[in-house]
DNA sequence: TGATCAACGTTATATTATAACATAACGTCC
DNA sequence: GGACGTTATGTTATAATATAACGTTGATCA
């Protein structure tokens, strides 16, 4: 079972997306380097896999995709690997998909909500301000005390809703 | 492994689950009925343990748990079961748990979010026309079109916090 | 009566994830 | 320098979750 390497998602800003692996790497070697904990090659090289797009990127995907050189690699040493990316705010795991993204602005440590496009699958993280006081609220009224949620919204993003939206209004 | 016949899950309603599951299942009859749709004796019985109690049960506690009589039952027979529950709203997902709960109120179909406790597990849903509304305000903010999600928030329940309260403040 | 359909049974397998133990690479401390 | 600790990875096996594919049954009804 290959993987289609698939062709970045489209979107309103279809890009250039080796600049987006770059800039990912670079950002997460920087910070490991502030942090003082280890970007090993394994773990450098999953985090390169989970960029492979802007889409949710799966666990034996990434397996199969691994061999750098000629070496495979089996569940363990990627699962590992993911521990540590997600430990370190680099990549989140998408619960409704048992899949994983690379997280877009891991210098500031955060528990992320998504927005996940159906049509192309691009994933986006949600500004969560206000749904984080929306929750507060709502879990007072309750006495229900939060400590971290799971939020997956799923819907068309702009680039497919445009898209579709032209098939019915034309 | 068989499964712990776990208590009905504390809380300030201490009460009588045997009722909570009959008047789960009576609804459910009556809303199947009336739906024209047919709740048999093998849905009927997934049913039941989904109704345990009011914490999240996996499928394959259900499937080691099914044997009524004598027979047991295999993951196809149980997963057609839950899809069947799924579409008629008398059961949810919980997606971060890969595991199932009894609808409270299905007799209005309808996507629920989740307050989840992490020590006693019980789940509740949330009163979500709030939430609703606050991720609306969001998707449009950035052309989203949203179609459904997964909303499955952690912490602890007034009564385990007001347990775990007590060793902290006194 | 035989065509159709919904539900369930059965077999096999796909997919996702982890346990348990072994090894390697490296520093450090006496 | 060598015994030890620590971190990361390798290896083997298996657990846990889920579905594909096809066969059987029993009810309904033209």
């Amino acid at each position: 079972m290959t993987e289609p390497q698939k062709a970045c998602n489209p979107g309103p800003a279809t890009h250039d997306h080796r600049r987006c692996i770059a800039t990912a790497l670079r950002e997460a070697e920087d910070l490991c380097r502030a942090r003082a904990v280890n970007l090993t090659a394994t773990r450098r090289r999953v985090l390169e896999l989970v960029w492979q797009g802007h889409e949710p990127v799966k666990a034996y995907q990434i397996i199969n995709n691994f061999r750098a050189g000629h070496q495979a690699t089996k569940p363990p040493t990627v699962y590992r690997a993911l521990d540590f990316l997600m430990e370190n705010g680099l990549v989140h795991r998408i619960e409704s998909l048992n899949a994983f993204v690379g997280c877009t602005r891991p210098e500031n440590r955060h528990q992320a909500d998504f927005f996940i496009c159906t049509a192309c699958h691009r994933v986006d993280e949600i500004d969560s301000g206000k749904i984080a006081a929306t929750f507060e609220k709502l879990a007072r009224q309750q006495n229900f005390t939060i400590s971290h949620k799971t939020v997956e919204v799923y819907g068309l993003c702009r680039a497919c809703h445009e898209k579709t939206g032209e098939q019915f209004h034309a």
